[in-house]
DNA sequence: TGGCGTTCTATTGTATACAATTGCAGTCCG
DNA sequence: CGGACTGCAATTGTATACAATAGAACGCCA
């Protein structure tokens, strides 16, 4: 979208993630277009979009609040975003080119240097890491999966996620990603789609298992 | 959303899907307000929503045009709904409570009743099978998958799927959906799911098989 | 005092005017 | 004759004013 529009997404967006607003909290389009700088009108392109992702829900009489996700919903995500991202890396297997290998190998690299140090370097390892799953991607060709997918793999639960793995557990998802070219290479779909499948699964019980025992992060 | 808002979503969409405009053809905001009888702001969030479900695309350039599907966004898209159905179905399964199930049973008397005639009523048999998935997806309890499946399930392909159907592929249906019903009382997902894929598969191919080979309908 | 209706206020929805951007055509220069 | 540049037209993007609607607060009467 254009620029106040885009503008008002990350800005409503980061104050969301930021944790500044409690679930369930209401938010007028007015206070969402003094936080964003600009009027209603992008504003609301904005919330149509952060609707779509599920991070504002409208109550029944059209008033705008912070979703709040039950443990079962964000279970359901990481199940369908597996079942989803195999299905992009079946098909990437299929349609895989030279380049694109070649440009999965450089990211893997980088993000493989950045865990096998003392001090894991997490941003650039979180980096690599979108910019290898957004390639794969790109390399299914399916517009429809390129629109779904997103609203499935939100930032920060990545991100979290990552700030809950141990270096061994970085360092095996730099291992996964060797493993996911291997099976590119081989233009082998079935392996390929098995390895995202097990790459995420365990990203879910790191995740979940580090959420749940918690009582509030 | 709101009255003009919903008002234009569905003129634009009946338009779009009318085949009064060719795929690929550009449209202005300015003409679909036209159009739809309401001014362009709540034409543009209309706009958003045939985005998403990808009947409408933006060029480079933010000019509108109606989507032009290829064969392989199709196929896409009924495995995508496949997949997503199939696993709504599964926790449907654990989910099912006795008035759910005995409301099933009721949609699909009306369904088959439709179709066990001389002369079949698709448009009863159309209407009963949209409430029997309606149904299934609701007793899912998943938001995201209500919020995601609908963007694969294009009414008009399903209608033309129905339409190409012979008497038996429309008894076939309400006898797919009788052994659904059997796997929801055994509280049996895998046995749901499997029911569910092939129903739809089924439906797939009998919808390529049709258009296919035809130059155009 | 408790339930119900009525008014007032907060919030969302719509229209319209204007700004910014993009495409197109006509023209100038090499 | 071709290519780039400039100005105009068409289109999308944004702000703002106003309309409609839903919630809350107040007061009235039983």
């Amino acid at each position: 979208m254009s620029r106040a529009s885009d503008r008002a997404y990350r800005k409503i967006r980061s104050f969301i993630l930021s944790g500044e607003v409690r679930p369930g909290m209401q938010l007028t389009e007015e206070r969402l277009s003094e936080i964003s700088g600009v009027s209603r009108t992008p504003v609301r392109d904005a919330v149509q979009r952060l609707e779509n992702e599920m991070l504002l829900v409208r109550s029944a009489s059209k008033r705008l609040s912070v979703a709040d996700w039950s443990n079962d919903e964000i279970d359901e995500m990481f199940t369908l975003r597996a079942m989803l991202e195999s299905h992009a890396t079946e098909r990437a297997a299929l349609r895989m080119d030279a380049d694109s290998l070649r440009r999965l190998r450089e990211i893997n690299d980088v993000l493989t240097n950045s865990v096998n140090r003392p001090e894991p370097d997490i941003t650039t390892f979180l980096d690599a890491n979108r910019q290898f799953h957004d390639l794969i991607l790109a390399c299914a060709q399916s517009p429809r999966l390129s629109k779904l997918l997103p609203a499935l793999v939100e930032q920060p639960v990545v991100n979290r996620t990552a700030n809950q793995y141990s270096q061994e557990d970085l360092i095996q998802s730099g291992t996964d990603h060797d493993e996911l070219i291997a099976a590119f290479a081989a233009k082998d779909q079935v392996w390929a789609g098995a390895v995202m499948t097990s790459h995420i699964r365990r990203a879910f019980h790191s995740f979940s298992g580090a959420t749940r025992s918690a009582v509030e992060d």
